[in-house]
DNA sequence: TATTGTTATACTCTATAACTATA
DNA sequence: TATAGTTATAGAGTATAACAATA
């Protein structure tokens, strides 16, 4: 078997590639890509969950769950005990958070751009509707 | 914006479950990701160098020299000094690891398998031709 | 001095489980 | 007792740099 063949592989280490250069973009901002995920999930749905968080963010509950501490510390997040179930805690972003994400959306964007600039329309709109579907495909088997 | 459809996203949530299902089978072989990549890569081509591996394997250097000095204690591989540059160390697949490729490899195709039955084959080519053109996009701009 | 690899250290994220608060 | 989240601990990988061997 070649590697390279290996469907698997070739996500990853295209993966790897983008996660690296956009930490390396985010980093200007002192953030690192979770804490971006949230603030962007935030600024589009307000008061979501930690679980929920976890969730978009693709971080473990754990480490999300310190890291929401820091990012409250940071002014970026509020949290509260949410109402009426006051088991979930709901996580608010901030005004200051709202002025790191108009600020770092369009640099993702044009970092988005740079990366896609070269592809054809028609070919992007097949491999998001393949990665999507790998995606649920994956979820649904939970080797 | 919204995260879902924000490309490096899609392609980090997808690698991120793939990378999860991938280990969970090959941890039934006390394997990780990274060594399983090192005996791919050596069975196809043996006697690579270390930094060769690093790059295949997708791990960093200093992690990959523990991995391997670890694969050879349990007789997967073997490390030997270069000829003619003695600079290098070449690493070198044993029997032992010959066997265990070929055990892991049918698992992994099986795994490939489930996960790519239900996409059309021309979808796939395309996604695969744009994945490892955004890989070369990255890795030329190296953000 | 340059290249290749090893080792040490601190740091981050994960995995697991124990624990707290609320229902 | 079940759900949501927090905290503790151990482990795996990374980043960086110091170090050794070879050229």
């Amino acid at each position: 078997m070649i590697l390279t063949h290996y469907f698997p592989y070739i996500i990853n280490r295209v993966a790897g590639e983008l996660s690296s250069s956009e930490s390396k973009v985010l980093a200007e901002f002192d953030l690192n890509l979770q804490a971006w995920r949230v603030l962007v999930a935030l600024d589009e749905h307000d008061g979501q969950r930690v679980t929920d968080l976890s969730g978009v963010s693709l971080t473990e509950i754990s480490t999300l769950s310190r890291l929401l501490d820091n990012m409250e510390e940071r002014g970026l997040v509020e949290k509260r005990r949410a109402r009426p179930n006051a088991r979930s805690v709901t996580v608010h972003i901030s005004a200051t958070g709202r002025r790191v994400v108009e600020e770092t959306i369009p640099e993702a964007l044009r970092y988005q751009d740079t990366l896609l600039e070269d592809i054809d329309d028609k070919d992007l709109a097949i491999t998001r509707q393949v990665l999507n579907q790998l995606y649920e495909t994956a979820l649904l088997h939970k080797w």
